[in-house]
DNA sequence: ATCTGCCTCAGCCTTTAGATGGAGATATAG
DNA sequence: CTATATCTCCATCTAAAGGCTGAGGCAGAT
Protein backbone atom coordinates (compact mmCIF):
# COMPACT_ATOMS: atom_id res chain seq x y z
CA UNK A 1 0.00 0.00 0.00
CA UNK A 2 1.44 3.00 -0.96
CA UNK A 3 1.47 6.25 0.40
CA UNK A 4 -0.04 9.67 -0.96
CA UNK A 5 1.77 12.38 0.05
CA UNK A 6 1.20 16.31 -0.59
CA UNK A 7 4.61 18.38 -0.36
CA UNK A 8 3.84 22.51 0.23
CA UNK A 9 7.39 24.87 0.60
CA UNK A 10 7.34 27.63 -0.61
CA UNK A 11 11.28 27.03 -2.21
CA UNK A 12 11.25 24.71 -5.57
CA UNK A 13 14.73 23.36 -4.43
CA UNK A 14 13.12 22.33 -1.27
CA UNK A 15 10.52 20.64 -2.83
CA UNK A 16 11.72 19.10 -6.30
CA UNK A 17 14.42 17.66 -3.55
CA UNK A 18 12.38 16.09 -1.12
CA UNK A 19 10.50 14.63 -4.43
CA UNK A 20 13.64 13.07 -5.91
CA UNK A 21 14.62 12.12 -2.48
CA UNK A 22 11.19 10.14 -1.98
CA UNK A 23 11.01 8.71 -5.23
CA UNK A 24 13.60 6.11 -4.00
CA UNK A 25 11.08 5.00 -1.76
CA UNK A 26 8.76 2.39 -3.40
CA UNK A 27 6.28 3.05 -1.15
CA UNK A 28 6.02 6.62 -1.29
CA UNK A 29 3.94 8.40 -3.98
CA UNK A 30 4.41 12.41 -4.59
CA UNK A 31 0.92 13.22 -5.96
CA UNK A 32 0.86 17.20 -5.67
CA UNK A 33 3.01 20.07 -4.41
CA UNK A 34 2.12 23.79 -3.06
CA UNK A 35 3.93 26.74 -2.64
CA UNK A 36 1.54 28.38 0.08
CA UNK A 37 -0.65 27.52 2.78
CA UNK A 38 -3.85 28.51 0.03
CA UNK A 39 -2.53 26.20 -2.57
CA UNK A 40 -1.58 23.56 0.10
CA UNK A 41 -5.45 23.29 1.23
CA UNK A 42 -7.14 23.46 -2.49
CA UNK A 43 -5.16 20.84 -3.17
CA UNK A 44 -5.58 18.39 0.03
CA UNK A 45 -9.23 19.25 -0.84
CA UNK A 46 -8.62 17.48 -3.88
CA UNK A 47 -6.37 15.19 -3.48
CA UNK A 48 -6.95 13.69 -0.08
CA UNK A 49 -3.24 12.85 0.37
CA UNK A 50 -2.53 10.35 3.18
CA UNK A 51 0.50 12.49 4.56
CA UNK A 52 1.53 16.23 4.14
CA UNK A 53 5.03 17.70 4.25
CA UNK A 54 4.45 20.92 5.53
CA UNK A 55 6.44 23.97 5.84
CA UNK A 56 5.40 26.32 8.40
CA UNK A 57 7.23 29.63 6.66
CA UNK A 58 5.38 30.89 3.58
CA UNK A 59 3.86 33.48 2.37
CA UNK A 60 0.33 33.98 1.69
CA UNK A 61 -0.90 31.72 4.22
CA UNK A 62 1.66 30.25 6.70
CA UNK A 63 1.51 26.36 7.34
CA UNK A 64 0.17 26.66 11.24
CA UNK A 65 -3.02 28.31 10.08
CA UNK A 66 -3.15 25.82 6.91
CA UNK A 67 -2.32 22.97 8.95
CA UNK A 68 -5.58 23.50 10.91
CA UNK A 69 -8.20 23.87 7.87
CA UNK A 70 -6.78 20.69 6.16
CA UNK A 71 -7.06 18.96 10.04
CA UNK A 72 -10.66 20.26 10.33
CA UNK A 73 -11.66 19.74 6.54
CA UNK A 74 -10.22 16.57 6.09
CA UNK A 75 -9.57 14.53 8.80
CA UNK A 76 -8.03 11.57 7.38
CA UNK A 77 -5.06 13.35 6.12
CA UNK A 78 -2.31 13.25 8.79
CA UNK A 79 0.08 16.32 8.67
CA UNK A 80 3.22 17.13 9.32
CA UNK A 81 5.28 20.23 10.21
CA UNK A 82 8.57 20.14 8.42
CA UNK A 83 10.32 23.70 9.14
CA UNK A 84 13.90 24.93 9.77
CA UNK A 85 13.10 27.47 12.93
CA UNK A 86 12.50 25.82 16.02
CA UNK A 87 10.21 28.18 17.58
CA UNK A 88 7.95 27.67 20.81
CA UNK A 89 4.76 28.61 19.45
CA UNK A 90 5.16 27.26 16.21
CA UNK A 91 5.62 23.88 17.73
CA UNK A 92 2.76 24.61 20.01
CA UNK A 93 0.40 26.26 17.28
CA UNK A 94 1.05 23.25 14.74
CA UNK A 95 0.52 20.55 17.24
CA UNK A 96 -2.66 22.34 18.82
CA UNK A 97 -3.43 22.81 14.63
CA UNK A 98 -3.47 19.03 13.87
CA UNK A 99 0.45 18.34 12.92
CA UNK A 100 0.84 15.02 13.78
CA UNK A 101 4.80 15.29 13.52
CA UNK A 102 7.16 17.99 13.76
CA UNK A 103 10.45 17.86 11.80
CA UNK A 104 13.81 19.90 12.02
CA UNK A 105 14.64 20.36 8.20
CA UNK A 106 17.93 19.16 9.52
CA UNK A 107 16.62 15.90 10.47
CA UNK A 108 18.60 13.48 8.09
CA UNK A 109 16.89 11.88 5.37
CA UNK A 110 16.04 7.89 7.61
CA UNK A 111 14.55 9.82 9.98
CA UNK A 112 12.33 11.47 7.97
CA UNK A 113 10.90 8.26 6.37
CA UNK A 114 9.93 6.87 9.63
CA UNK A 115 8.47 10.25 10.46
CA UNK A 116 6.30 10.24 7.63
CA UNK A 117 5.24 6.04 7.79
CA UNK A 118 4.94 6.80 11.42
CA UNK A 119 2.10 9.38 10.30
CA UNK A 120 0.63 7.55 7.79
CA UNK A 121 -0.51 5.12 10.46
CA UNK A 122 -1.66 8.03 13.03
CA UNK A 123 1.01 7.96 15.43
CA UNK A 124 2.87 10.59 16.56
CA UNK A 125 6.44 11.67 15.98
CA UNK A 126 8.52 14.92 16.81
CA UNK A 127 12.64 15.70 16.81
CA UNK A 128 13.72 15.15 19.93
CA UNK A 129 14.04 18.89 20.42
CA UNK A 130 10.47 19.55 19.24
CA UNK A 131 9.35 17.14 22.10
CA UNK A 132 11.53 18.88 24.69
CA UNK A 133 9.63 22.13 23.62
CA UNK A 134 6.23 20.46 24.15
CA UNK A 135 7.45 19.05 27.43
CA UNK A 136 8.36 22.52 28.64
CA UNK A 137 4.84 23.71 27.91
CA UNK A 138 3.22 21.52 29.39
CA UNK A 139 4.78 21.97 32.46
CA UNK A 140 4.82 25.81 32.43
CA UNK A 141 1.47 26.76 30.40
CA UNK A 142 2.70 30.29 29.82
CA UNK A 143 0.51 29.87 26.61
CA UNK A 144 -0.07 33.38 25.41
CA UNK A 145 -3.67 34.09 25.07
CA UNK A 146 -4.92 33.01 21.51
CA UNK A 147 -5.70 35.86 19.43
CA UNK A 148 -8.66 36.44 17.67
CA UNK A 149 -8.91 36.30 13.79
CA UNK A 150 -9.75 39.95 13.52
CA UNK A 151 -6.71 40.66 16.12
CA UNK A 152 -4.38 38.09 14.25
CA UNK A 153 -5.12 40.31 11.22
CA UNK A 154 -4.10 43.40 12.76
CA UNK A 155 -0.80 41.58 14.24
CA UNK A 156 -0.07 40.77 10.43
CA UNK A 157 -0.36 44.31 9.07
CA UNK A 158 1.28 45.81 12.23
CA UNK A 159 3.99 43.70 11.31
CA UNK A 160 4.01 44.99 7.69
CA UNK A 161 4.86 48.40 9.70
CA UNK A 162 1.35 49.95 8.86
CA UNK A 163 -0.05 52.78 11.13
CA UNK A 164 -3.42 52.28 12.62
CA UNK A 165 -5.14 54.45 10.70
CA UNK A 166 -3.47 53.07 7.49
CA UNK A 167 -5.14 49.54 8.99
CA UNK A 168 -8.11 50.83 9.50
CA UNK A 169 -8.26 51.85 6.14
CA UNK A 170 -7.29 48.14 5.07
CA UNK A 171 -9.68 46.50 7.13
CA UNK A 172 -12.19 49.41 6.20
CA UNK A 173 -13.17 50.24 10.11
CA UNK A 174 -12.51 52.77 12.49
CA UNK A 175 -9.43 53.89 13.75
CA UNK A 176 -10.62 53.69 17.24
CA UNK A 177 -11.71 49.89 16.73
CA UNK A 178 -7.95 49.60 15.74
CA UNK A 179 -6.98 50.71 18.81
CA UNK A 180 -9.08 48.66 20.64
CA UNK A 181 -7.73 45.58 19.01
CA UNK A 182 -4.02 46.88 19.07
CA UNK A 183 -4.36 47.02 23.01
CA UNK A 184 -5.83 43.58 23.14
CA UNK A 185 -3.16 42.25 21.53
CA UNK A 186 -0.24 43.76 23.24
CA UNK A 187 -2.26 42.56 26.72
CA UNK A 188 -2.24 39.19 25.19
CA UNK A 189 1.21 38.78 23.76
CA UNK A 190 2.82 40.15 26.66
CA UNK A 191 4.40 43.51 24.84
CA UNK A 192 4.10 47.04 25.69
CA UNK A 193 4.23 48.40 21.69
CA UNK A 194 3.66 47.67 18.14
CA UNK A 195 7.40 47.31 17.36
CA UNK A 196 7.46 44.61 19.99
CA UNK A 197 4.40 43.09 18.50
CA UNK A 198 5.83 42.97 15.01
CA UNK A 199 8.80 41.51 15.82
CA UNK A 200 7.37 38.82 18.03
CA UNK A 201 5.13 38.72 14.94
CA UNK A 202 7.81 38.02 12.54
CA UNK A 203 9.70 35.80 14.82
CA UNK A 204 6.68 32.96 14.35
CA UNK A 205 6.66 33.55 10.88
CA UNK A 206 3.34 35.77 10.47
CA UNK A 207 4.96 37.79 7.83
CA UNK A 208 7.06 37.21 5.60
CA UNK A 209 10.39 39.49 5.94
CA UNK A 210 12.14 39.12 2.71
CA UNK A 211 11.74 42.07 0.77
CA UNK A 212 11.60 41.15 -3.01
CA UNK B 1 33.52 15.05 -18.21
CA UNK B 2 31.58 15.11 -15.35
CA UNK B 3 31.54 18.08 -12.73
CA UNK B 4 32.59 17.13 -9.07
CA UNK B 5 30.24 19.16 -7.10
CA UNK B 6 30.51 20.26 -2.84
CA UNK B 7 27.42 21.32 -1.47
CA UNK B 8 27.01 23.17 1.53
CA UNK B 9 24.08 23.95 3.70
CA UNK B 10 23.26 23.39 7.30
CA UNK B 11 19.88 21.19 6.66
CA UNK B 12 20.28 18.17 5.98
CA UNK B 13 17.12 17.92 4.32
CA UNK B 14 18.02 20.41 1.71
CA UNK B 15 21.82 18.50 1.14
CA UNK B 16 19.98 15.32 0.77
CA UNK B 17 17.42 16.35 -1.47
CA UNK B 18 19.76 18.35 -3.81
CA UNK B 19 22.08 15.06 -3.56
CA UNK B 20 19.23 13.07 -5.03
CA UNK B 21 18.22 15.72 -7.35
CA UNK B 22 21.57 16.02 -9.08
CA UNK B 23 22.39 11.94 -8.62
CA UNK B 24 19.62 11.84 -11.83
CA UNK B 25 22.08 13.80 -14.00
CA UNK B 26 25.06 12.11 -15.47
CA UNK B 27 27.66 14.65 -16.03
CA UNK B 28 27.17 15.88 -12.19
CA UNK B 29 28.63 13.97 -9.45
CA UNK B 30 28.32 15.14 -5.42
CA UNK B 31 31.86 14.15 -4.17
CA UNK B 32 31.06 16.45 -0.52
CA UNK B 33 28.68 17.46 2.04
CA UNK B 34 28.88 20.07 4.47
CA UNK B 35 26.76 21.95 7.13
CA UNK B 36 28.84 25.15 7.70
CA UNK B 37 31.20 27.66 6.26
CA UNK B 38 34.01 25.58 8.37
CA UNK B 39 33.51 22.34 7.51
CA UNK B 40 33.29 23.79 3.52
CA UNK B 41 36.54 25.07 3.54
CA UNK B 42 38.18 22.38 4.77
CA UNK B 43 36.64 19.75 1.97
CA UNK B 44 36.78 22.07 -0.43
CA UNK B 45 40.55 22.03 0.28
CA UNK B 46 41.18 18.49 0.21
CA UNK B 47 38.42 18.06 -2.90
CA UNK B 48 39.32 20.63 -4.85
CA UNK B 49 35.65 19.96 -6.32
CA UNK B 50 34.28 21.87 -9.39
CA UNK B 51 31.45 23.56 -7.91
CA UNK B 52 30.25 24.59 -4.78
CA UNK B 53 26.38 25.41 -3.49
CA UNK B 54 26.53 27.86 -0.69
CA UNK B 55 24.33 28.44 1.53
CA UNK B 56 24.37 31.78 2.54
CA UNK B 57 22.82 31.94 6.11
CA UNK B 58 24.54 29.18 8.58
CA UNK B 59 25.98 28.81 12.00
CA UNK B 60 29.54 28.96 12.42
CA UNK B 61 30.84 30.19 9.43
CA UNK B 62 28.70 32.36 7.38
CA UNK B 63 28.37 31.28 3.83
CA UNK B 64 30.15 34.68 2.03
CA UNK B 65 33.06 34.76 4.46
CA UNK B 66 34.03 30.66 3.76
CA UNK B 67 33.20 31.52 -0.26
CA UNK B 68 35.90 33.89 0.02
CA UNK B 69 38.01 31.81 1.65
CA UNK B 70 37.51 29.22 -1.24
CA UNK B 71 37.98 31.63 -4.02
CA UNK B 72 41.34 33.23 -2.61
CA UNK B 73 42.91 29.44 -2.24
CA UNK B 74 41.03 27.46 -4.46
CA UNK B 75 40.16 29.67 -7.58
CA UNK B 76 39.75 27.02 -10.24
CA UNK B 77 36.76 26.32 -7.41
CA UNK B 78 33.53 28.03 -8.77
CA UNK B 79 30.96 29.08 -6.03
CA UNK B 80 27.41 29.46 -6.44
CA UNK B 81 25.43 31.31 -3.60
CA UNK B 82 22.36 29.27 -2.80
CA UNK B 83 19.72 30.92 -0.28
CA UNK B 84 16.58 31.69 0.67
CA UNK B 85 16.72 35.28 1.25
CA UNK B 86 17.07 38.21 -1.30
CA UNK B 87 19.00 40.67 0.46
CA UNK B 88 20.90 43.78 -0.96
CA UNK B 89 24.15 43.19 1.38
CA UNK B 90 23.95 39.60 0.49
CA UNK B 91 24.31 39.53 -2.83
CA UNK B 92 26.92 42.06 -2.69
CA UNK B 93 28.68 40.37 -0.50
CA UNK B 94 28.70 37.19 -1.98
CA UNK B 95 29.45 38.64 -5.60
CA UNK B 96 32.09 39.98 -3.92
CA UNK B 97 33.47 37.25 -1.98
CA UNK B 98 33.58 35.58 -5.67
CA UNK B 99 30.67 33.97 -6.11
CA UNK B 100 30.24 33.34 -9.66
CA UNK B 101 26.49 33.17 -9.27
CA UNK B 102 23.44 33.78 -6.75
CA UNK B 103 20.52 31.75 -6.89
CA UNK B 104 17.37 31.65 -5.10
CA UNK B 105 16.03 28.58 -3.30
CA UNK B 106 12.84 28.85 -5.36
CA UNK B 107 14.77 28.50 -8.44
CA UNK B 108 13.01 25.65 -10.54
CA UNK B 109 14.99 22.64 -11.02
CA UNK B 110 15.96 23.35 -14.95
CA UNK B 111 17.34 26.74 -13.77
CA UNK B 112 19.61 25.22 -11.14
CA UNK B 113 20.85 22.80 -13.48
CA UNK B 114 21.70 25.68 -16.23
CA UNK B 115 23.36 27.33 -13.73
CA UNK B 116 25.68 24.38 -12.17
CA UNK B 117 26.30 23.93 -15.76
CA UNK B 118 27.32 27.47 -16.82
CA UNK B 119 29.49 27.75 -13.40
CA UNK B 120 31.34 24.76 -13.62
CA UNK B 121 32.42 26.77 -17.31
CA UNK B 122 32.94 30.04 -15.37
CA UNK B 123 30.40 31.96 -16.76
CA UNK B 124 28.16 33.90 -14.58
CA UNK B 125 24.73 32.97 -13.83
CA UNK B 126 21.87 35.27 -11.74
CA UNK B 127 18.64 34.31 -10.67
CA UNK B 128 16.59 37.04 -12.35
CA UNK B 129 15.88 39.01 -9.22
CA UNK B 130 19.34 39.07 -8.11
CA UNK B 131 20.14 39.96 -11.10
CA UNK B 132 17.54 42.97 -10.99
CA UNK B 133 19.64 43.83 -7.47
CA UNK B 134 22.93 44.27 -9.10
CA UNK B 135 21.96 46.58 -11.69
CA UNK B 136 19.93 48.30 -9.32
CA UNK B 137 23.18 48.25 -7.16
CA UNK B 138 25.89 49.60 -9.71
CA UNK B 139 23.61 52.05 -11.35
CA UNK B 140 22.42 53.59 -8.50
CA UNK B 141 24.07 53.96 -5.71
CA UNK B 142 20.81 54.87 -3.61
CA UNK B 143 21.79 52.15 -1.62
CA UNK B 144 20.07 52.91 1.67
CA UNK B 145 22.92 55.24 2.63
CA UNK B 146 25.33 53.34 4.66
CA UNK B 147 24.29 54.06 8.10
CA UNK B 148 27.05 55.12 10.70
CA UNK B 149 28.43 52.80 13.35
CA UNK B 150 26.00 54.65 15.95
CA UNK B 151 23.22 54.75 13.97
CA UNK B 152 23.45 51.05 13.81
CA UNK B 153 23.13 50.07 17.45
CA UNK B 154 20.60 52.07 17.59
CA UNK B 155 18.73 50.38 14.66
CA UNK B 156 19.86 47.59 17.08
CA UNK B 157 18.25 48.22 20.00
CA UNK B 158 15.17 49.44 17.91
CA UNK B 159 14.78 45.69 16.59
CA UNK B 160 14.67 44.74 20.18
CA UNK B 161 11.59 46.61 21.09
CA UNK B 162 13.30 49.30 23.21
CA UNK B 163 11.63 52.75 23.30
CA UNK B 164 13.84 55.75 22.93
CA UNK B 165 14.07 56.63 26.58
CA UNK B 166 15.43 52.91 27.37
CA UNK B 167 17.54 53.30 23.91
CA UNK B 168 19.11 56.44 25.70
CA UNK B 169 19.64 54.59 28.99
CA UNK B 170 21.40 51.93 27.39
CA UNK B 171 23.39 53.64 25.30
CA UNK B 172 23.69 56.77 28.18
CA UNK B 173 23.36 59.87 26.16
CA UNK B 174 20.24 62.48 25.99
CA UNK B 175 17.26 60.75 24.60
CA UNK B 176 17.02 63.61 22.38
CA UNK B 177 20.03 62.71 20.69
CA UNK B 178 18.54 59.22 20.03
CA UNK B 179 15.76 60.92 18.42
CA UNK B 180 18.03 62.19 16.40
CA UNK B 181 19.75 59.16 15.58
CA UNK B 182 16.35 57.61 14.90
CA UNK B 183 15.03 60.27 12.68
CA UNK B 184 17.99 59.92 10.43
CA UNK B 185 18.14 56.16 10.69
CA UNK B 186 14.71 56.60 9.21
CA UNK B 187 15.74 59.32 6.84
CA UNK B 188 18.39 56.68 5.61
CA UNK B 189 16.68 53.46 5.01
CA UNK B 190 13.58 55.31 3.56
CA UNK B 191 10.91 54.08 6.24
CA UNK B 192 8.51 56.34 8.85
CA UNK B 193 8.52 54.59 11.48
CA UNK B 194 10.25 52.61 14.51
CA UNK B 195 8.48 49.76 13.53
CA UNK B 196 9.07 49.13 10.03
CA UNK B 197 12.69 50.23 11.13
CA UNK B 198 12.97 47.28 13.21
CA UNK B 199 11.48 45.00 10.42
CA UNK B 200 14.12 45.78 8.11
CA UNK B 201 16.69 45.72 10.70
CA UNK B 202 14.94 41.93 11.31
CA UNK B 203 14.95 41.15 7.35
CA UNK B 204 18.89 41.70 6.79
CA UNK B 205 19.60 39.62 10.12
CA UNK B 206 20.82 42.20 12.34
CA UNK B 207 18.77 41.09 15.08
CA UNK B 208 18.03 37.62 16.32
CA UNK B 209 14.03 36.65 16.23
CA UNK B 210 14.56 33.22 17.31
CA UNK B 211 12.93 33.77 21.43
CA UNK B 212 14.83 29.99 22.45
C1' DA C 1 44.20 75.79 9.06
C1' DT C 2 39.85 74.48 7.02
C1' DC C 3 36.37 71.26 5.79
C1' DT C 4 33.65 67.38 6.51
C1' DG C 5 31.39 63.76 8.94
C1' DC C 6 29.85 62.10 13.27
C1' DC C 7 28.06 62.43 17.90
C1' DT C 8 26.04 65.08 21.07
C1' DC C 9 22.16 68.04 22.85
C1' DA C 10 18.30 71.69 22.81
C1' DG C 11 13.59 73.67 21.96
C1' DC C 12 9.22 73.61 19.65
C1' DC C 13 5.71 71.62 17.40
C1' DT C 14 2.23 68.11 15.53
C1' DT C 15 0.86 63.60 15.17
C1' DT C 16 0.54 58.98 16.75
C1' DA C 17 0.27 55.57 20.14
C1' DG C 18 -1.59 53.45 23.93
C1' DA C 19 -4.50 53.00 28.34
C1' DT C 20 -9.02 53.06 30.23
C1' DG C 21 -13.85 52.69 30.53
C1' DG C 22 -18.18 52.20 28.42
C1' DA C 23 -21.44 50.40 24.99
C1' DG C 24 -24.32 48.24 21.22
C1' DA C 25 -24.56 44.23 17.89
C1' DT C 26 -24.23 39.50 16.64
C1' DA C 27 -23.41 34.73 17.10
C1' DT C 28 -22.82 30.58 19.44
C1' DA C 29 -22.83 27.33 23.18
C1' DG C 30 -25.12 25.50 27.17
C1' DC D 1 -33.25 31.95 27.03
C1' DT D 2 -28.83 33.43 28.81
C1' DA D 3 -24.07 33.60 29.30
C1' DT D 4 -19.80 34.31 26.64
C1' DA D 5 -17.00 35.81 23.02
C1' DT D 6 -16.11 38.70 19.28
C1' DC D 7 -16.31 42.82 16.61
C1' DT D 8 -17.54 47.22 16.35
C1' DC D 9 -17.32 52.19 17.95
C1' DC D 10 -16.91 56.43 21.08
C1' DA D 11 -14.57 59.84 24.33
C1' DT D 12 -10.75 61.27 27.08
C1' DC D 13 -6.20 61.60 28.47
C1' DT D 14 -1.13 60.96 28.94
C1' DA D 15 2.97 59.63 27.01
C1' DA D 16 5.70 58.72 23.22
C1' DA D 17 7.09 59.43 18.61
C1' DG D 18 8.74 62.08 15.01
C1' DG D 19 9.84 66.52 12.13
C1' DC D 20 12.46 70.69 12.03
C1' DT D 21 16.06 73.93 13.11
C1' DG D 22 20.14 75.14 15.26
C1' DA D 23 24.51 74.31 17.50
C1' DG D 24 28.90 72.92 19.99
C1' DG D 25 32.85 69.50 20.26
C1' DC D 26 35.97 66.37 18.00
C1' DA D 27 38.40 63.57 14.79
C1' DG D 28 40.37 62.79 10.37
C1' DA D 29 41.20 64.32 5.76
C1' DT D 30 42.94 68.01 2.44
Amino acid sequence: MTIRLLLVDDHAVVRQGLKMFLKAESDFEVIGEASNGVQAIELARQLKPDVVLMDLLMPAMGGVEATGIIRREIPETEVIALTSVLEDSSVIGAIKAGAIGYLLKDTDGPELLRAIRAAAEGQVQLSPKAAARLMREVRAPESPEKLTERETEVLRLIAQGLANKEIANSLSIGEKTVKTHVSNIFSKLGVVSRTQAALYAASIGLVNLTHD
